[in-house]
DNA sequence: CCGCTACATCCGCACAACCGGATATCCGGA
DNA sequence: TCCGGATATCCGGTTGTGCGGATGTAGCGG
């Protein structure tokens, strides 16, 4: 196999899958899809502790996936490619393709 | 936050995000979306022990991202849905992005 | 200049995932 | 039926990752 590709698929996981390898940092990425948002809007909406969303959004922002932005006393935070919506939404697709062709034997299956 | 997304986002994470998680897996997709392979064929290419593979292969096959079939002595694992190869190519051009971007900062700072 | 709000980080803990050698299972051929 | 090659699973051990309360820090408004 192509060392090349080896190291290039080191990067995208390391740098990008690894990201995304959590439920609420891909909620995270969803939100700030729709609008920027602020920390505690965050940590509302996802009904999580204000410390757990910070540190997701310290992930996300170490890997250049969000972006901030002083807004007065807080920070606002915003998707940095929309790029990355598009490909969770390819992923979604993919999995209701499993997910019926699954329901479908477990039909035949019955 | 709407509950539906929140339930729909957990279900991505855990049946597709989370089985990209991991570069050896990555690699495996890849390799598979050239062309379907045996088992030791991608332990060989990936220089990784056969159990180490065939656990990845697990994996990805409890989530239907690969397909089997029997071939003689062995089986022929296949991808089973080329759109997840076409997400990880833009998960691969965000990265380029960023990395870019990355390296722009680091000149001006230098 | 002070206090307060909004965030970021620290810390100890619990759980999940990966590894790879060893072992079990499956199948086709002799 | 028995052997051997090809996969799958088991196991013990290690590392990684998430959690959330507590604590630090920055900057605006009074």
């Amino acid at each position: 196999m192509d060392a090349q590709l080896k190291r290039e698929v080191n990067l995208l996981h390391a740098n990008v899958c690894q990201a995304l390898a959590d439920p609420t940092r891909i909620l995270i990425l969803y939100a700030l899809g729709e609008a920027p948002r602020h920390v505690s809007e965050l940590a509302d909406s996802l009904e999580a502790p204000q410390s757990t969303v910070s540190r997701h959004l310290k992930v996300l922002r170490d890997r250049r996936l969000v972006t901030t932005a002083r807004d007065g006393a807080g920070v606002l935070y915003s998707l940095a490619d929309a790029r990355v919506i598009v490909a969770l939404d390819l992923l979604r697709a993919v999995l209701m393709s499993a997910l019926s062709e699954q329901g479908e034997l477990a039909r035949r299956l019955s």
